[in-house]
DNA sequence: GTTAGCAGACAAAGGGTTAGAGTGCTAACA
DNA sequence: TGTTAGCACTCTAACCCTTTGTCTGCTAAC
């Protein structure tokens, strides 16, 4: 919408009008403005100024004699500002670093207890999205024969270890042993990655006397596969309640924790950025999702270039933008801190 | 309150001011009562009768010239009487059982798909809780080698298997070899019910020269009262965002679900009836948690006598109170047939 | 380009009236 | 003694009207 710079005047008009809407969640006149901000111009001055910004998509007035309300677009250009400008304490971030290094070990705790932090300290709803590793690789397989015929399937990877799966036996496998076909599985998938099995080449491993095999090999690929794929994301979402201390309307409060209750919308929404900065903004709903009247920061976190994941706050437009900011930027400091000493621990 | 029986009229009027307020939320007057519920009567008579009612701590109204509204101790006559008089649809419980049986094998499926089922039946947030049973018999243990002398403990149950935790392996037993270790484990525990270890017992089996195994036995002593522990009891909610079809209030919205969010003070206000009917109602907060504005009403269900968990609607207090009953009878029914069922296939 | 001044628009709040729905009371009646 | 009709009284909700204050846009002057 906006085509061209604004000049320094507007661009101080309008950053005072978001301040004071974020503030006041009332329509800002042109004699606000004035007053509080711009003493030294008139405010017949500041009405042709917000005049311009109107025709140029900023803001709007909800009727005749009220006064101007931002839109997405001054959102967007505030927001850009207050992260070029941002600041942030060391105290906060020592805290925050504190928080996290207790529970270094597991990314997932890592991931909930970063939500956790977000929502505490900007006071909403927070969403946080693990991309876990998608090179888990298989250690070990084992078969471990229950009664009746039936095998848990243990698989250890470089992840943890899956053992909640079982299958039934065919007759050969029986006969020759869990022994042998344990041996002979860990022949086969060992060293693998899980999210790249090659399916043919493993069949033509097993070669054709050991036919038999075949619907094992189908149910741990098939296993395997699940397992990659509820693997690959994990959506922690914080305090998804304080949506009620800013919103009266009970249809969008049951809009937005229906949204916030469903984790695939949730990352889809949080991981596709409209921009490709270290930080997007969303403010209203789209073709991606999104929420009316609700506003969501996203930021994206890497650890040696790779993209781990993203963490954001949703929460209404008119939201404490510089605190989000802040405190998005304090988490991936903090992470940051969190990874490099786990690497020189190592 | 009510010190004694009503008179068929006082009660005939009290369940018909009950029934128009459910449908209407509006307080009824004498005229309504007269002229769709008892036009032989005048409503001066009516109004005298309510007077009376009113009287007796039954109804109330909200300012001089309203009509009355029903007090909690209505609402438990309405029930007493609507549960006495209830009637149940063949083809609605066939219906019910149908969804059952498809997964009759898991209680965990089963009281989650009940949840669903009163959810989906009565537009109101559903809880269910299961007591599982007790006596959780161990059927084999195993340990299986992992590397670095840590090894996946595997406790098969009558109720499932344990697969989710490892211990590490002293020098002893890495040594013997985890064949021998598993035997030895399964002549001390094998048969034992979970809820009744007798520590002593186990420690005098092992005998002296055991006396290294100490610590595995410790362990597993361990993970089997976790488990004990945390599969005594479990809760399912569903529809908790029914309360926003009812209720305008963003407080009220928040601590309901607040309140439906935490297990543990739903676990205690299902299971503390306030009779020992086969029937609880509870109205509004007390002691025992509840909450304002709402009713609970919650169903036993038992087999063979022993009460296996209980399952509730949480709405407004003016609530479909017929449809409920209908409804958590149906289920309760259901529940009966399936376990029929299962007996007779064994 | 900026400013002061002014007319016009509008929302929000307050007051007063009216209409309607209820109740309680009383007196008459069976 | 229980029931009823009639009536006075109460209270809410809706409506209209006015007032107040806030903004804007426009215009003319600087």
């Amino acid at each position: 919408m906006p085509k061209k710079e604004l000049s320094e005047r507007k661009e101080k008009i309008l950053t005072a009008l978001v301040d004071d809407y974020i503030k006041s969640a009332v329509p800002v006149s042109s004699g606000d403005i004035q007053s509080k901000y711009l003493p030294e111009v008139s405010s017949a001055t500041i009405r042709s100024e917000l005049n311009a910004l109107e025709a140029l998509g900023y803001i709007d007035k909800p009727h005749t004699s009220a006064g101007r309300v931002p839109l997405a677009e001054a959102y967007k250009l505030y927001c850009e500002k207050a992260f070029i400008n941002r600041e942030f304490s060391e105290s906060d971030l020592s805290e925050m670093t504190g928080r996290f290094s207790k529970q270094v070990s597991d990314i997932e705790k890592l991931s909930a207890e970063a939500a956790k932090i977000i929502t505490d300290s900007t006071n909403y709803t927070s969403i946080v999205v693990t991309n876990n590793f998608e090179d888990v690789e298989i250690e070990e397989i084992k078969l471990v024969g229950l009664n009746n015929g039936i095998a848990l399937v243990l698989i250890v990877t470089s992840c943890g270890i899956i053992s909640d799966k079982s299958i039934e036996l065919p007759d050969e496998i029986m006969h020759a042993g869990l022994e042998t076909a344990s041996e002979l599985l860990n022949g086969v998938f060992k060293g693998q990655k899980v999210s790249k099995l090659d399916t043919d080449a493993f069949l033509a491993k097993i070669g054709e006397n050991l036919k038999g095999y075949r619907q094992v090999f189908d149910e741990i690929i098939d296993i395997l596969k699940n397992y990659s794929l509820e693997k690959r994301k994990s959506v922690h979402v914080e305090g998804a309640l304080r949506v009620l201390d800013y919103s009266d309307s009970p249809s969008d409060v049951k809009n937005f924790l229906q949204l916030v209750g469903d984790s695939e919308s949730l990352e889809k929404l949080v991981s596709t950025p409209d921009d490709n900065i270290e930080l997007s903004l969303k403010i209203g709903s789209d073709e991606n999702g999104g929420i009316d009247k609700c506003a969501i920061v996203t930021a994206e976190y890497k650890i040696n270039g790779q993209v781990i994941g993203q963490a954001g706050v949703i929460g209404p437009e008119r939201m404490d933008y510089k605190k989000v900011l802040s405190v998005l930027d304090g988490i991936k400091k903090s992470l940051e801190n969190v990874f490099d000493g786990d690497k020189t621990e190592e």
